[in-house]
DNA sequence: CGTCTACATTACGTTAACGTCAAGTTTCTG
DNA sequence: CAGAAACTTGACGTTAACGTAATGTAGACG
């Protein structure tokens, strides 16, 4: 069993996400698993790749936010000048998930600050008796 | 004019979300905008609550999520065994929310180790060449 | 009074991220 | 070698979170 490669029923079982998740991953560009005639292989990189995309939608993110950020680390041999644009954007998308780690942050003092404090505004509790019906169910 | 009653296009203009959006969130009991008439009158609890669903928007939550996370502040006037639940509901929600953060954590260091040592197991880059084209597009 | 503006409701459309058949092929196994 | 197991592609279905008309009404104003 070569360790390096791995099916893509392995890899469901591993990661415990469906073949349908890897191959739709796969059309989006997230993973490039190579081919042994028909079947998949994925492999160490793919492997890599995979933990950070489930993080990321652990976390929040758009598949087409990881895909950008997994994008960082592609382009990155044609020596110079690409080099110097990666690293700004990567800077900048840095600079993005700080900031979102602000607001988590805020959202966690707004949270404790309620549970400790008793009441305030938002305690003005919904209605009891229902309003009006209308659409969207 | 009246600071504490807004009328939805008010809202619109203050915060930047579209009607429907307002309305949206009023039909999957978020807000719970007064009725003058016809007419909602949004008041500073739902200006406050909104708030809240704007950031937890940005930071990733589901309304769903949002929504349970701003009904930890209902049903808290039955004295004690109520306030009790919501109080431990409101606990696991914080255990949750500082998991997050803790993945947000480990996502900017992987990426900030990434930028700072070159290459690695992911910047075995994409093939050039496509593979095999198929459904998903 | 007619028209404009700011609302309202209803209903159908859209995108993301897969789930869920259906039907064919390749590989393993007794 | 037959049948199951493990794949494959293809195509349609689903949910969330609104967008986008289409159409109706209530009040303000010249």
């Amino acid at each position: 069993m070569d360790e390096t490669h791995m099916t893509i029923g392995k890899m469901c079982e591993t990661f415990g996400v469906s073949a349908r998740t890897l191959r739709f991953y796969e059309s989006k560009k997230l993973l490039f698993p190579m081919r042994q005639g028909q079947k998949r292989l994925f492999t160490k990189r793919d492997r890599a790749r995979l933990k950070l995309i489930l993080k990321g939608k652990r976390f929040g993110f758009s598949l087409e936010e990881i895909r950008q950020l997994l994008d960082l680390y592609k382009s990155d041999q044609d020596p110079q000048i690409q080099i110097k644009q990666a690293h700004e954007r990567a800077e900048r998308q840095l600079k993005a998930l700080e900031a979102k780690k602000q607001e988590l942050d805020e959202i966690i003092e707004d949270l404790r600050s309620q549970l400790a404090w008793g009441k305030n505004v938002l305690s003005t509790s919904p209605p009891l008796k229902p309003t009006i019906r209308h659409f969207d169910q």
